[in-house]
DNA sequence: ACTATGTCCTGCGAGC
DNA sequence: TGCTCGCAGGACATAG
């Protein structure tokens, strides 16, 4: 569900919140194990350890957790949120109820309790050294190195940019978003886009997850912060969700289509 | 190697 | 009111 402005809200509310408390025990729900690493391993990893940090590497949430001393050797380890499409990560006092599909609840030294929550399942916890992001920062990446992404690929643009191994963190409604802004009809094939269009659809994504981060994200359904509140970006969506609806650009009804099975939404006047 | 499609889940709103 | 259908912010495995 969140992409990169609502994971980066998600990580930046945490850091804030829980930076330099530790994790005393961690309870993993029942037989639905949304899991990538076992729940042994995950226990094992997080209990008794002090989280330094909490950042966003692409869609994941990365804690940094303070090393064991374990002998000599510092031992690091990192705790790996993916919060796939309906996953939320919730800072609760320790007496308030449990909400439904909670999978994993962290009990913090300061009373307080770290709950993972995620009604469709797709969400995954891991735990590693050394987490790496496969694909770029988008907000990192030049322009040189943001072609060169797309080179020879036949695939439609839209497609390449939800790709996770090229760009991490983009999702469905800011490539939409972007390509309106950008002027680029989302079928087109990733190689076909010329310079120009390279450098608007490149400079039109940065600005629109900049805005979304601003904002605090898009609050589709269910979306909230840890600490429980609601972004404001989907305010400005220009072409997501508006299928049918006039362009706020030149009145002509925005259109969907399906592409690799994600809808998409474009103005058929607007976008070339 | 690259691309398109199906699958994993639950919940919600639309339409009958 | 109650049912069924289609759809949902993601990512993988598989087949071609």
């Amino acid at each position: 569900m969140p992409e990169l402005p609502e994971v980066e809200t998600i990580a930046r509310g945490l850091a804030k919140r829980i930076s330099g408390d530790s994790i005393e025990s961690v309870w993993l729900g029942p037989k639905p194990e949304p899991l990538k690493s076992s729940a042994a391993e995950i226990a094992a990893a997080l209990e008794g350890r002090r989280i330094l940090n909490v950042r966003r590497v692409g869609k994941h949430i990365v804690f940094d957790l303070e090393g064991n001393q374990n002998g000599a050797a510092k031992i690091r380890a990192q705790w790996i949120v993916h919060l796939g499409m309906t996953g939320s990560l919730l800072i609760c006092p320790a007496e308030s109820e449990l909400e439904k599909h909670t999978h994993a609840v962290l009990q913090l030294a300061s009373g307080r309790e770290l709950r993972f929550i995620d009604p469709r399942r797709f969400g995954r916890l891991s735990v590693i050294d050394k987490f790496e992001a496969p694909g770029a920062e988008p907000l990192q990446i030049d322009f040189e190195g943001f072609t060169a992404l797309f080179r020879g690929r036949k695939t439609p643009i839209k497609s390449a940019l939800l790709n996770q191994k090229l760009l991490s963190g983009v999702g469905n409604i800011y490539a939409d978003e972007a390509l309106f802004r950008a002027g680029i009809r989302p079928r087109r094939r990733a190689a076909s886009l010329t310079r120009d269009e390279f450098k608007r659809l490149h400079s039109s994504l940065k600005r629109v997850l900049k805005e979304a981060i601003r904002l605090g994200g898009s609050s589709i359904s269910d979306y909230v912060d840890s600490n429980g509140e609601e972004g404001f970006f989907q305010l400005k969506h220009r072409v997501y969700g508006r299928d049918s609806e006039p362009c706020l650009v030149c009145k002509t009804r925005i259109k969907r289509i399906v592409i690799a099975g994600r809808s998409s939404h474009y103005c058929p006047s607007c976008q070339k």
